[in-house]
DNA sequence: GACGAATATTTCGATACCGAAATATCATCG
DNA sequence: CGATGATATTTCGGTATCGAAATATTCGTC
C-alpha cells in the first residue's frame, strides 16, 4: 500500500518541519490543502463562468438568491451573512447586479428600512445557464473520492464548520 | 447514534435541493464548507495578526519565505506559485515588504532578469512573533476531530489537491 | 410620546488583487 | 553572431473588497 503521491503541501510542510519542528503537519497540510483548492476551484470556475458573462462574485449572489426558493427574496444583510461577505461588499455586488438586470431592490413594505432583493427572470436564466457548467470542476476533484469518502468529508468539515460557527 | 448538529451549510443545502433536485448535496456541502472554513480561519487570522502589526499577505509571504529554510531566499515568481498568486500581486507585496524592512532585493547575481528577495532578521523576528499565536484557531477547529481523523481529512484533501494539480 | 439603543443599508476612502502590456535579459539555433 | 522565442519582473488600469462613518428607521422604556 501507501499508494499516495507527494503533493505541493508535502513538499512546503517538509521544509517548514526542518525551520520551525513545532509544526504540527496535520493540521498545517489540512488547513493549507483547503486553501489552494479553494483558490484553484475559483480560478477554474471564474473561466467557465467568463465564457456565460458573468463574474464569480456575480454567480455567487445569484446563486444565494436562487437558493432561497421562490419567490427568490431576501435582503441584503441575509445575502450578506450567507456570502461571507461585508454589508458594503454586498451594495456593491447589488448595485452591479442590478444595472445588468439580473435582480430587483424594491423597498420593504413592512419596515423602511429594509430592502428586499428579487431575482428576475433574466437573473434566474443566467443563473441556471451558468449552473449547467458549473460544478464540473468540483464533481471532477470530489471524483478521485469513493462515494463513502465524499460523505466522510463532508463529515469531518461540517464538525469543522460548526465549531466555527459557534465561537 | 446521529449525534451530528446540522450547520448553516445543511440549512443551504436542504433548500437548493428543492430548487435544483440535481444538485449533489455531498459535492456542494464539502465544498462549500471548505470556502466557509477558509474565509473563517482568513478572518480570525487577521484580527490575531493585527495585534502583531501585521497584514495577512504579509505574514503569508514572509511564511513562505521564511519556509525555504537557511538561507530565506527565493525569487518572486517562486514565491508567487507558492501564494497563490499572481507575480503582480508578490511585486506589491515586496514593496510593502522591503519599505518595511522585512525583506531584501538584490539582484540575482548570475541571471539579471532574476531578483532574489531575501528574509532580513527583521523579517524572521516578525514571522517568529506572529507565529506564536498564529495557528491558534486551526488548532481548536481541527481540535474538534480525533488525532486519527485529521490524518484522514489530510489525506482525502491531498488526493483532491493531486488532481488539481495535475491538470 | 420622547429619547437613546439597536438595526438596515449605503457612502466613502483606502487598498490588495488581477490581467495584460511593457521592459529587460537569457537561451536556442541557423 | 544575430534573430526569434522564452523567461523574470515590473508597471498600469481597473475593480471587488473592507472598515468605519453616515443616514434612516424601528424598538424599548420610562
Amino acid at each position: 500500500m501507501e499508494n499516495g503521491a507527494r503533493d505541493s503541501v508535502d513538499r512546503h510542510i517538509e521544509r517548514w518541519s526542518a525551520v520551525l519542528p513545532a509544526l504540527d503537519p496535520c493540521v498545517e497540510g489540512a488547513v493549507t490543502r483547503m486553501s489552494f483548492l479553494v483558490k484553484h476551484l475559483k480560478r477554474v470556475r471564474q473561466t467557465l463562468l467568463a465564457e456565460h458573462g458573468l463574474q464569480n462574485f456575480e454567480f455567487e449572489t445569484l446563486h444565494a438568491l436562487a437558493g432561497r426558493g421562490d419567490p427568490y427574496r431576501a435582503g441584503p444583510t441575509e445575502l450578506a451573512e450567507e456570502t461571507r461577505t461585508s454589508p458594503a461588499a454586498m451594495t456593491g455586488r447589488l448595485d452591479a447586479l442590478e444595472q445588468r438586470g439580473f435582480v430587483r431592490r424594491t423597498p420593504s413594505p413592512t419596515d423602511r428600512r429594509k430592502v428586499v432583493v428579487e431575482l428576475t427572470d433574466a437573473g434566474r436564466q443566467a443563473w441556471l445557464a451558468a449552473m449547467s457548467e458549473e460544478g464540473t470542476e468540483e464533481q471532477r476533484l470530489m471524483g478521485v473520492l469513493t462515494r463513502r469518502e465524499q460523505q466522510q468529508l463532508a463529515d469531518l468539515l461540517r464538525r469543522m464548520l460548526l465549531a466555527a460557527e459557534n465561537g
